[in-house]
DNA sequence: TCGATATACTTGCGATGTCAAGCATCCTAG
DNA sequence: CTAGGATGCTTGACATCGCAAGTATATCGA
């Protein structure tokens, strides 16, 4: 009944729709995924995401600035999230010896059991919810589709080395 | 150095990236999208979101639980978030005769007018946002494959008879 | 050398949204 | 009619996250 009125009248336009269905399968899959997440590891969709990049950063450490623009979280929200999961033992602040500003994240031990046992089930939970739903080829192909979103709207955009 | 970061590890599988990228795209577009709608015409896309679902309701009118399943909010989150369109005099409330229970939520007159106005910058916006990073076709072939995508995830049942 | 500006990070505050619990009302079976 | 259970909605406690403002450090120009 309700992708009935959701496809009633708003199919003028594919992108339009297209665009409504992105964003209910973003609030459906996430929500799942992160009772999941949460229920079997205690972690959040973003605490995770954050997880992910640090154990496959050079050294399982970053600057909580690029943790930020990788996970698209706003500074703020890397400071937050990350005090949690120094409370939890996952992560620990490091200092940089080159630059006194910045603080770098880094996997703890357990950080990276606690990380390596959830990406399992993890990537199960996202097969699920959302390859399933797809064949070979067409992962592929949504998957260069999306990869033509822009990520970055709003900022300055005046990095000395980008896309290297 | 971020896109490399994230290429790098995880492209194995390309279901996984296609769904990072479906987390970041949603993260990054649906932030500008609300800053806009915030700043042109003071509602957030929750709030637009709702709109539209009464908009082209029948009577212009929905009862709350509606709401939440084509939304996908939970009910609390209905009653809440109608609570600021009603303060603006988006919304009212109206009595069921036949269900004292219920309460719909009706669109004003100042409803409709701010919904029409914010629905031509709006659309602007998702075109200049999402559409116009595809083709015509690609829109389509995007449109079904999202529409796979589940909306009702939140069933009791695990992971045990899912085939695959 | 010193001031201006940029950058890294943190913190206060507000907005949003969830869950759990609580009402009120409806609907059925006895 | 009445007890028990659904259903619709609201509220309180809480978590997350963005924005704006503040602090500390770095860097560049004169």
């Amino acid at each position: 009944m309700s992708s009935q009125v959701l496809s009633a009248q708003l199919s003028t336009e594919p992108g339009l729709e297209a665009w409504i269905r992105f964003l209910r399968a973003h609030a459906a899959i996430t929500r799942e995924l992160s009772a999941r997440l949460e229920a079997q590891h205690g972690l959040t969709l973003s605490d995770y995401d954050v997880l992910v990049q640090l154990y496959y950063a050079p050294g399982r450490r970053m600057r909580r600035v690029d943790i930020a623009r990788t996970v698209l979280l706003t500074a703020s929200g890397v400071t937050r999230l990350l005090d949690g999961l120094e409370r939890c033992g996952l992560v620990c602040k490091e200092r940089c010896d080159s630059d006194a500003r910045v603080t770098y994240a880094a996997l703890t031990k357990t950080g990276v059991a606690r990380f390596e046992a959830a990406q399992e089930t993890h990537h199960a939970d996202i097969e699920e919810l959302f390859g399933s739903n797809f064949s070979r080829a067409e992962r592929e192909s949504l998957r260069e589709l999306l990869g033509r979103l822009p990520l970055q709207t709003t900022s300055p955009a005046c990095e000395t080395e980008e896309g290297q």
